[in-house]
RNA sequence: GGGAGCAUAGCUCAGCUGGGAGAGCACUUGCCUUACAAGCAAGGGGUCACAGGUUCGAGCCCUGUUGUUCCCACCA
């Protein structure tokens, strides 16, 4: 601590963040124990893809919970944070195969136990690559209770809850059709699916009657799927067509008969009215297929390429397909014509191809009787959206909610554990394989291969990572978890499943509030992609400008649940703050001789002014965390020490540190400054955790770590509302005469007496010493009238106070009369703005006391200030 | 087709439960005033999209309009 004094002058991050957080992780500070004497408050992380790099919303996103957790935790709670990954099924599975077919390989080559391995090999090299970067960003996660979602235990409830909702129906396996990407080859839900408008066409093509000159014409956007046609459908009441129904059309190219029937889907103003119904292939076809039991054909593979079901196209793509089909219906005269046409197509959220909807047997989950809850819930206002509007979006998508296929194509994953009989084909649900066959005794059984979607396991994430179904002291302790923290784009993935699957499984909510945050877009306001490859990588972010800089940057000039654009000045910005704060300590320290801040019992007014707006900051800071107002509070924090406290406070208080004839003096001035900067470091330390540390490490202390300090409480003993007023005024005068140098141009080593004339004189006179520093006064005086010779001096006007210059050889008595009157008409005008307002008996009547009362203080401040300005106006004639 | 958000200084955005608009960057002027030039001091710049309404009082609440972004939805 003796090198304090040779403390660089530009902060750098580097040199401690690594260690600080070192420090605190083998001090044991995120760990989160059960203890019965304390509040619990938890969050859960919301699990990163454990092969993924952080990106800006992982930093946006656990920033915001490291500033709620480290606040609690500073206020006494058993603050835990449990961290952990997700096995991310074809997120990973991806990413693997890739790697495999560099080799030239599939992950065929290797088989589904081999590959698994391989999987996990992955896992065991990249799967602390994110956790790494975490600690970077100073995240203070548990990370004793790491958990990953392919965890033993976690398994366990993956098949606990499966086979639950098995055997009270909740989940069924089903023939319908589902959304199928031929490039990840496997089904996926309803909410992995992205709607992208492209460009199509309309392709209106001529089918025969049987036995007849007739013909309908058909619009379709897919002809490649016609081969599959099984059927015509027209509406029942179209006049049209009426003679039609029941008599068959004769597919082209396929030279084969199909049905026409009435069906009141179809919408008789679209096309033609007539719609071919493909319906292995359609979702609305398959369900019109239903309603009359029309033949299934696949002409589609799950790679997205034809069937030999499709004759002569077999093998072809859909995008080969549908030309050749089209060339050939031209060629053999069935194209009537083609139609430019603007629709949406589902894609792919992972890898963006289009989706192939298609008829398969798949595993869903039913959600009708889970949504029912999982509202109810919401409605009470037992879980809280902030902001508010997101329940509505998530009220919306409940009410709407189809089910939801689990089922995937994929090895790596929670395999469903369903086990079929290959003797007799019975299916046998059970968390544990069967040894036998309960219906048949035979022991020749498979299991399902499919594996379930990533979220279904995710979905339980807030009970399933505390031990559940054991009943562990976790949960009893921890659960439920208080907030939940995340983007508005995971609502429908994640904060939905997570409700519902609580509600079923736990019957209590796994959360009292959701906390839902915006985008960070790039500087260009586009959504960071790879594919654009205009992502900003956080951890290159931290190497340039620091931790704090970044987590400062993300949580403020952010609205609720709005995205936000991300900008290296900000962050620029935001490092210059904290530089600002190193150098603001650097001068506390260069002058210490106390060793403690506890306050002196002799106070001057700038103390009392300093203590006044720290305790209302504590106040404000601490009531916007409460509600999750972190931007707000960051911003207070931010004016506070930039504004208040080095450019005011520690100005002032160089005067009495300065003052060698007074120890006294000087200690007090410490006491002050180690009091005030001490307690806010606690007040930001939640959003700039390493510097703070720092700061607070290097003051007079208690305690081993600030990130453990107790935080700072309100004092109402040490709030001066009249002396904060009264500094108010000497920095208004003194801001004044600022001014006025400055319009003139007066050079700060250019020093000039100040005459001073105020009503309340002993608050002036007891600032004569800071009128000297930082108004640049040669001297000060005081006088009971203005002075008789004023005519030549500058002067200067305030609510308070008038104050004089003689600095006769910049004075132009011509313009200074201009100016003084240019000021009488602006305070003239408020006068009259005030006076109409109090003149308006409805003001007066309705307003709140204190506002009327503000009003009159405010009519008041202005005639005072009026009477000077005529006084110095008469004066210089 | 349904729903939501946004429109405030040159740019990017804050503005909590209605009480005479703020920040960062940019700009102008003057300062190396021994914590900090990643700084200090002073300053310029806004019919808070438009039109109505509620209210003593509206950037904020209500209605409508325009522009814009996003989400949801099975018209081939």
């Amino acid at each position: 601590m003796n090198e304090k004094h040779e403390l660089p002058k530009t902060y750098d991050p580097h040199a401690t963040e690594e260690a600080l957080y070192k420090f605190w992780e083998e001090s044991g500070f995120f760990h989160a124990e059960i203890d019965p004497d304390k509040k619990p408050f938890t969050i859960v992380i919301p699990p990163p893809n454990v092969t993924g790099q952080l990106h800006m919303g992982h930093a946006f996103d656990d920033t915001l919970q490291d500033i709620l957790i480290r606040t609690k935790r500073m206020q006494g709670y058993s603050a835990m944070w449990m961290p952990g990954t997700d096995h991310a099924g074809i997120a990973t599975q991806i990413k693997v195969e890739e790697e495999l077919r560099k080799k030239g390989e599939t992950r065929f080559d290797y088989g589904r136990e081999a590959f698994v391995n391989l999987c996990w090999d992955w896992k065991e090299k990249y799967g602390s690559r994110i956790l790494k970067q975490l600690r970077k960003l100073g995240a203070s996660c548990d990370w004793d209770r790491l958990r990953f979602t392919m965890d033993d235990e976690y398994n366990e409830a993956v098949r606990e809850v499966f086979v639950k909702l098995y055997n009270k129906g909740l989940i069924y396996k089903g023939y319908r059709i589902v959304n199928w990407c031929p490039h990840c080859n496997t089904a996926i839900s309803d909410t992995e699916v992205e709607y992208e408008e492209q460009a199509g066409h309309l392709w209106y093509i001529r089918y025969p009657i049987e036995n007849s000159d007739e013909y309908v014409i058909i619009a379709t956007t897919r002809p490649e799927t016609m081969m599959g046609d099984t059927g015509i459908a027209v509406h029942p009441d179209d006049e049209r067509y009426k003679h039609l129904v029941g008599k068959n059309a004769i597919l082209p190219l396929m030279n084969r008969p199909i049905p026409i029937f009435a069906d009141s889907y179809v919408e008789r103003e679209f096309g033609t009215g007539c719609v071919k119904v493909t319906p292995c292939h359609d979702p609305n076809d398959f369900e019109m297929a239903q309603r009359h039991d029309l033949e299934h054909i696949f002409v589609i593979d799950q790679e997205g390429k034809i069937t030999k079901e499709g004759g002569k196209y077999c093998g072809m793509t859909r995008e080969e397909a549908r030309k050749a089909v089209v060339a050939d219906l031209e060629e053999q005269g069935y194209l009537v014509k083609i139609e430019d046409y603007k629709h949406n197509v589902g894609t792919c959220s992972r890898c963006h191809s289009n989706i192939e909807p298609m008829a398969s047997d798949q595993w869903f989950v039913k959600m009708a009787p889970l949504a029912g809850p999982a509202m109810d819930v919401v409605k009470s206002g037992d879980i809280s959206f902030v902001p508010d509007r997101f329940s509505k979006i998530y009220m919306n998508w409940m009410e709407n909610v189809h089910d939801w296929c689990i089922s995937r194509q994929l090895w790596w994953g929670h395999r469903i554990p369903a086990y079929y009989c290959e003797d007799c084909g019975h299916m046998m649900v059970c968390k544990d394989a069967p040894h036998a066959c309960e219906k048949c005794g035979s022991t020749n059984l498979r299991q399902e291969s499919d594996v379930l979607d990533t979220w279904f396991s995710s979905a339980l994430w807030p009970f399933a990572s505390m031990g559940w179904p054991k009943k562990t002291p976790e949960l009893d302790y921890f659960y439920p978890t208080d907030v939940l923290v995340t983007g508005y784009d995971i609502i429908f993935f994640w904060v939905s499943r997570m409700i519902f699957s609580a509600m079923e499984h736990m019957h209590e909510k796994p959360f009292s509030k959701v906390f839902i945050h915006g985008l960070i877009r790039d500087n260009l306001g586009r959504k960071m992609s790879k594919s654009l490859g205009n992502g900003v990588d956080p951890i290159e972010i931290i190497d340039k400008y620091g931790a704090d800089a970044l987590r400062f940057t993300i949580v403020t000039g952010i609205g609720p649940g709005n995205d936000a654009r991300f900008y290296n000045e900000r962050v620029e910005a935001n490092r210059n703050f904290a530089n600002k704060i190193w150098n603001a300590s650097r001068f506390v320290l260069m002058n210490l001789t106390v060793e403690d801040g506890n306050l002196p019992s002799e106070l001057t007014a700038e103390d009392k002014w300093i203590l006044t707006c720290y305790n209302e900051l504590i106040k404000a800071v601490t009531e916007n965390i409460d509600k999750y107002e972190l931007g707000i509070a960051a911003d207070k924090l931010y004016s506070f020490i930039w504004d208040d406290f080095c450019d005011w406070f520690i100005e002032l208080s160089k005067i009495r540190l300065n003052d060698k004839e007074n120890a006294k003096a000087s200690e007090n001035a410490q006491r002050v400054l180690i009091h005030v900067l001490s307690g806010t470091m606690q007040l930001l330390h939640p959003f700039m955790p390493f510097i703070t540390e720092s700061v607070w490490q290097a003051l007079p202390h208690e305690g081993p770590s600030i990130m453990v300090s107790k935080w700072p409480e309100y004092d109402a003993s040490h709030v001066y509302p009249e002396e904060a007023r009264a500094m108010e005024q000497v920095m208004e005068v003194i801001r004044s005469v600022r001014n006025r140098r400055a319009e003139m141009n007066v050079p700060p080593s250019k020093k000039a007496e100040l005459i001073i004339t105020a009503d309340q004189r002993r608050v002036f006179e007891n600032a004569e010493m800071i009128f000297k520093k930082l108004a640049y006064a040669s001297q000060v005086t005081f006088t009971e009238k203005a002075p008789q010779d004023s005519a030549g001096m500058v002067s200067v006007v305030t609510s308070a106070a008038r104050v004089y210059m003689p600095m006769s050889d910049l004075v132009d008595i011509e313009k200074e009369l201009s100016r003084l009157n240019k000021e009488k008409e602006n305070i003239l005008n408020q006068i009259s703005r005030t006076e109409n307002k109090l003149n308006n008996e409805g003001f007066v009547s309705k307003a709140p006391e204190a506002v009327v009362q503000a009003e009159r203080q405010k009519l008041s401040g202005y005639r005072e200030h009026l009477t000077k300005l005529e006084e110095s106006i008469s004066n210089l004639r």
